[in-house]
DNA sequence: CGAGCGATTTGCGCTGGCGCAAACGCCGCA
DNA sequence: TGCGGCGTTTGCGCCAGCGCAAATCGCTCG
């Protein structure tokens, strides 16, 4: 085995698909992976588009978003290193139900659904990984369900921001960095607001100097009063 | 094997989750399963509640919601006949993360975690029904998601009229009746919206000859114009 | 250097729909 | 028969946040 496949392998042992998995198994899912490089920005499939393929990203962030058919779009989530994406198809209608773009340049690989469904029959884990990871992101839609059906935009907003914070913060000088190009737009499109309000309301945590934002990364400096917004329970 | 086994059989098989299973794998499921009868308005299980099992539900419907810390609830789905329910936590944390509710007297199944685990195990195919189950149910909450963060109240109501009699109608004398009670406090908490404005809207819909509610019956006589509100794209 | 584009900020007016409050109809129970 | 509880209807006032429009900033490209 070459240094670039022991490498390989490594990035594979990350992946929370294969979580678990004995080092003859991950040999086995490799044999079977499709590897692509992918500039930021492009776009990696479109919804509609089939046929599907399993998707994990090895490194980089992913945005994943939903257009109807008037103009309206909504941010579905964030895909960063390790993650599983645009893979439920495989067992519902075979198609992408949403858009893929790369937020930064990023490495992917990828499954066909024949090769995903022999080597979940030959390591049973992958199957029980995969229900519990659409488990989890079932219940992440659902809490968002029950934001945006409860929750003002302000509050919505602060819930998000600490969402990112977790999920793809990092620490740095002045606070905790999001790992990827945000717009106002894009925060507006998760909270299902518009850019005007969601603006509005990031600037004004600007002003209060609870974050900042250069070049559309975002750095949260004061997250416990972005907390207080979150969990305040006042109409 | 007596006549009722011969029925509990026939009700197994109906199951989504035991869709395909050869009738041997059928007998080994329902050695494991537990029958239980409930009545109307009872609760079957509570938000946080644990041990979790894998219900399914034979005959009825029930109602899930989740409340928030605050007193807000959010209505997340309407269980029929058929369907798999209060599962998905057997692969994350273990706990109910909603509660649910008869909306009639109904008989239910349940697994416990092991036994699904192992029948999974045995039954390959209950597994791949699983994965499919779910993420048919993820797809659908990511279209409630966009649809409450770019809709409006009257058009979301409609959206929802429209999923209900498709998924609980049944055709009578006058039009589609929904076969479980409706409330108007139901209605507004699956839109995200209040009592207030959903009565609103469905009495100018009762008035405008669109549908009917007696006793707590829904019965919808002209859907067109339902739909002609859901696809609507104006502002 | 100037043009053009994408992202953001900000002011202004309007309205959907929320909060409050009151009243009504229906039912079961004492 | 009267009472209390639940679900529903409806009027009224108000404000969060949307739609529109314009201006600014920074960047790239010809």
């Amino acid at each position: 085995m070459g240094m670039m496949d022991a490498r390989t392998n490594d990035s594979l042992a990350a992946l929370q698909l294969l979580k678990g998995l004995p080092p003859d198994a991950l040999e086995d899912v490799r044999a079977a992976a499709r590897i692509r490089r992918v500039p930021r920005n492009a776009r990696l499939f479109n919804q509609g588009d089939g046929p599907v393929r399993a998707h994990a990203l090895i490194d980089g962030y992913i945005r994943i978003s939903q257009s109807g058919s008037d103009g309206a779009q909504v941010v579905m989530r964030f895909i960063r290193p390790g993650d599983l994406f645009g893979s439920v198809a495989l067992f519902t209608d075979g198609r992408y139900p949403a858009d893929a773009d790369a937020l930064t340049d990023l490495t992917e690989v990828s499954w066909s659904e024949t090769d995903l469904a022999q080597l979940m029959d030959r390591h049973h884990r992958i199957a029980t990984n995969f229900i519990g990871i659409i488990g989890r992101r079932l219940e992440e839609v659902q809490n968002r369900v029950r934001e945006l059906a409860t929750q003002r935009v302000e509050q919505r907003i602060a819930h998000t921001m600490l969402r990112l914070v977790r999920h793809g913060g990092h620490p740095t000088a002045d606070g905790i960095t999001i790992a990827f190009p945000l717009r106002r737009k894009d925060i507006a499109d998760i909270c299902g607001t518009t850019l005007h309000s969601a603006s509005r309301t990031i600037t004004r945590w600007e002003k209060a100097g609870w974050l900042t934002t250069r070049d559309q990364r975002v750095t949260v400096c004061n997250l416990s009063e972005i907390e207080l917004v979150a969990e305040a329970d006042q109409p």
